[in-house]
DNA sequence: TTAAAAAGCTTAAAGGTTTAAGCAAATATC
DNA sequence: GATATTTGCTTAAACCTTTAAGCTTTTTAA
């Protein structure tokens, strides 16, 4: 109930000086030459007066937070709140808090929470970026704080990225899809900018390509954040519709996946018979799905450890130099039924 | 790049004092009669020295930091974080920002993260407790924060607590069941002492006498927190070879269910012919189950964002008085095939 | 014309912590 | 026994804000 206890409140309880106090909370008694006994005294006045630091006047005095702000589309999407979670959990370890943050693919939302981290004082940046927000990730990078990209990323922007081999485990993904003899492969893709998507987007043309296949614009769906549900629906309408006999799917992302597949349910398309099915990572929906389907596994266990450490790395290294690191985890082909 | 510039970088390069600036950034111009001409000039230089306040500073002066520490059991939990999102937004609605925490049902992990939110001055918490934690909740209670309990809480502890009417609800799901014609009702619950759980399970036990059916000890499977999946299907298995012919099973939690249901699958067992089932929210996953689910529907929506106005009304009502409230949200059956 | 009021600004302390610098007393050195 | 060193502590400033109190100068009121 009452006022919290601070380094003054010991510091008066035992009529010393508050850096002496500080000197032994901070166990630097040896450093500063603290008399034995005084530092007995002081630790015993600290448990029993029940001393906790205040970690805000800390961080004024320091310049440090240890906080991270976190940057996300959408933090109740699984693929993220794992990745979340995993970042909580690395960043405990190492010290660090994080504040959350979810942008919803919205350049604007996202400007608005670079802001409040910023004026909040985190320490460094996690972010999976938002289309269109290359000069904010830019100007963040100008504050001196350490940015790490996370999952996306932008091309032409030097950034400490953390990704996978997004265009290599697409053109591993179709071209098995190629090898179990489908003709018709399609890709379920988003209308976006986003280097992640168009790289898997590239990697599926690529596999085509390499194996003689004709690459077809009708086969290339795209479908819009904003709209997500209405556009998969009518792009996979237009597709069964078409005059084109499609006869496997390759899904970019998770999302796409389980709203894909009540489609294909819906219109009692047998897989993998008539259609044959790659999805990006696991889902428990696709436990249910009738036929085991194959899939792109990403370590999100390593993505978020990894982009933990190359921030925490990047933050021992301060002030930084402008020479960034790309750290290119492996995902791994599954292949099941389809 | 350069230190970020303070209210004092603005004062010296107008060759005024803070105090000035201050009060013209805090839009206190009126009240501290700062001349017109002089509030032109400091905005003018607010903004082309790009001036962002240090929210680190203001906190430690005012003694609020318009932070919430949010802990559950684990943000990678769909439940949890649809929750957390919500939470976010509405906090974010309200000038707070959140530091999240998982605490995987484990005490300590909620006690540590408990001190590390105190260290962080948070203003006031927002809890899914863990079992066991009762004397956590109330020593927060103690620093004179307002602590909010989310989903689950102690019946022998006085607090402000948000959840839904699970026992109802609970009784309502199992009635239904009855009222099929279903009479061996089983019910998959968590070997706990938690009384969101608990008071699901009394409300199984509720409708089943209150329909005159006896209530066979051997129908309730109880898998403990750390050994979910090994204890699911223990149990599933025990109950399925059992003498009692099951007939139908309440599943306490989406994530029982799930679980639960990848072994009913397994053994080929027919829902909803031979088994009918019901369960806590929806899931991705459930709309690939061949059957379509009854559920209770929860409002997580509700549920977060009456977490949020209570815990920013008792914020508002400092010091606080150990007046407690409780939001109980209204659940909803959705009747499906089952 | 003088006193009172208002306007426009500054000073300085406070919030909790860290830490360089300084000072006095005790101990070591020869 | 005088000097140098070590030991053990204190002082005070700094981090960036906010804000009560105070001080001039100008304006108003009589």
């Amino acid at each position: 109930m009452n006022r919290k206890t601070s380094l003054k409140d010991i510091a008066e309880h035992l009529g010393v000086s508050t850096a002496l106090v500080s000197y032994v909370i901070n166990h630097k008694e040896k450093q500063f030459r603290v008399g034995p006994e005084m530092v007995k005294k002081i630790r015993k006045a600290a448990i029993e007066m029940n001393y906790q630091p205040n970690l805000v006047a800390k961080s004024l005095k320091s310049g440090q937070t240890k906080t991270i702000g976190l940057i996300v589309a959408d933090i109740s999407n699984p693929f993220f709140s794992m990745i979340a979670r995993l970042i909580e959990d690395e960043a405990r370890k190492q010290g660090y808090v994080v504040f959350f943050g979810s942008s919803d693919e919205n350049a604007q939302k996202s400007q608005s929470l670079s802001s409040v981290f910023l004026n909040r004082q985190v320490d460094g940046f996690i972010i999976a970026p938002a289309e269109h927000t290359e000069d904010q990730i830019l100007a963040l990078q100008n504050t001196g704080k350490p940015v790490v990209l996370i999952d996306r990323y932008f091309p032409g922007l030097p950034a400490d990225i953390v990704r996978i081999n997004n265009a290599e485990i697409a053109q591993e993904a179709v071209s098995h899809l190629i090898s179990k003899g489908r003709k018709n492969i399609a890709v379920l893709t988003y209308k976006t900018t986003l280097a992640h998507i168009t790289d898997r987007t590239k990697g599926y043309q690529q596999a085509l390509k390499k194996h003689g296949l004709k690459a077809n614009k009708a086969l290339i769906c795209e479908a819009s954040y904003q709209d997500i549900e209405t556009d998969v629906e009518r792009q996979l309408l237009k597709l069964f519709n078409g005059k084109h006999k499609v006869d496997a799917i390759f899904f970019v992302t998770n999302s796409l996946a389980v709203l894909g597949l009540k489609i294909i349910n819906r219109l009692g398309i047998k897989v993998p018979d008539e259609l044959a099915i790659v999805s990006f990572d696991q889902s428990d929906a696709f436990d249910f799905f009738y036929a085991p389907l194959s899939y792109v596994s990403q370590c999100l266990h390593q993505l978020g450890a990894e982009a933990v450490s190359l921030l925490v790395k990047k933050l021992q290294q301060l002030p930084y130099e402008r020479i960034f690191e790309s750290v290119i985890v492996e995902a791994k082909l599954v292949i099941r039924d389809s």
